[in-house]
DNA sequence: GGGTTGACATACGCGTCGTATGTCCCGAAT
DNA sequence: ATTCGGGACATACGACGCGTATGTCAACCC
């Protein structure tokens, strides 16, 4: 490939911002975050980053893709461990759900991500999340367990479902009873889908 | 009541604020709204803004509060409307994926409201909605129509999924088209609480 | 090895928030 | 009726943060 040292640099740089981003955003939030003293931890001042990234949602976006590549790494990976099909999208959905307890992942990817960047369908990092769950719902139907159905629409109140009972989880004073009864109704819930009501 | 008439002014400016921040706040967003021109579009200063709602954060929470109840209102009224109690759930879900439609909810109930005051489920406000469907959800249990399930854990998720679904529509090329596809998935969704499939 | 390009640092302007101080008028007490 | 206190709002001020414009130095190309 031969990679120049210029070009090496740059990525060094780029880690070392989006790491100091992560750490910034999930304590602080998006808007309480300087710039200053991000760049500052990452032993850089604010010219990388407006040469790297634009501006500061272009730093946001890049902590978003990378955080909801993760994400749907982990969740296929639940998929993948699981009996049947149907029971990997349950567990991918309490994949979502436990995921969500991260304060980076909340902070960042369920709360000032839609805020800043707007809706995370339009993300130009493709969602891997949603593209995950519509994947496995696909195949689900095509396998006949469920019901015809828009996949992208089931894919949305899916996730959505599991992503806002992680939000309730995690600002709740007893998360583990409270996770429990969330995994509980998302299965429920789930189930709709199914052509044959198990 | 014999309000004074100090009285009957405070809630004039308060009003006066609000009405010009649900505007600005929908079409500007949050961090972008500047209490000077929202203050001076109500005739009135910042003084007038930080004496009655304590700062920003302030300001929007009275707004929040104020659309989340009119939300509330309109899905009790749509629920209402339906022949049966069940309808009635679909109807409130179908509702609030309608009214999530409009900007000024979307912007600041769904995007920056969560981003600037935190989980939904803890605003002071009692969150009207939420408690619309529990309501709902815990007559159809005793009702026997509804599965037993945690009863806040299940309008989480339902109403989670309706006003993420929203978001997508409104998000989406062609809202009419996929506003179908959201509701009939919903119908799907819902129809997993049900005891006996329908 | 000199010129060029690009990565990053430094310096500045502009706008915004929150507070501290000032002003004016309603309402009560005498 | 006059005075006085307190509350509602306006004005003035300080601090901070973003984005940009300008500067600098090292890496590549010939």
């Amino acid at each position: 490939m031969a990679t120049g040292l210029r070009a090496r640099m740059m990525e060094e740089t780029r880690a070392k911002l989006i790491r100091a981003a992560r750490k910034a955003f999930a304590e602080k939030g998006y808007a309480a975050a300087s710039m200053d003293d991000l760049t500052a931890e990452a032993g850089l001042t604010r010219g990388a980053l407006y040469h790297n990234f634009g501006d500061k949602k272009g730093l946001l976006r890049a902590v978003v893709d990378e955080i909801d590549a993760e994400m749907a790494e982990g969740a296929r990976a639940a998929r993948d461990r699981a009996k049947t099909l149907w029971l990997g999208l349950i567990e991918e959905g309490v994949s979502y759900i436990e995921m969500a307890l991260e304060p980076e992942i909340q902070r960042i990817v369920l709360l000032d991500g839609p805020a800043v960047l707007g809706d995370p369908s339009r993300w130009p990092g493709q969602n891997a999340c949603l593209r995950t769950t519509m994947a496995t719902i696909q195949a689900l139907i095509e396998e006949g367990t469920v019901r015809p159905v828009d996949v992208e629409a089931a894919a949305r109140l899916i996730n959505g479902a599991a992503l806002n009972a992680a939000l309730w989880v995690a600002a709740s004073d007893n998360p583990p009873a409270v996770l429990a009864k969330a995994i509980e109704a998302f299965r429920l819930l789930a189930s709709g889908l199914l052509r044959e009501p198990g």
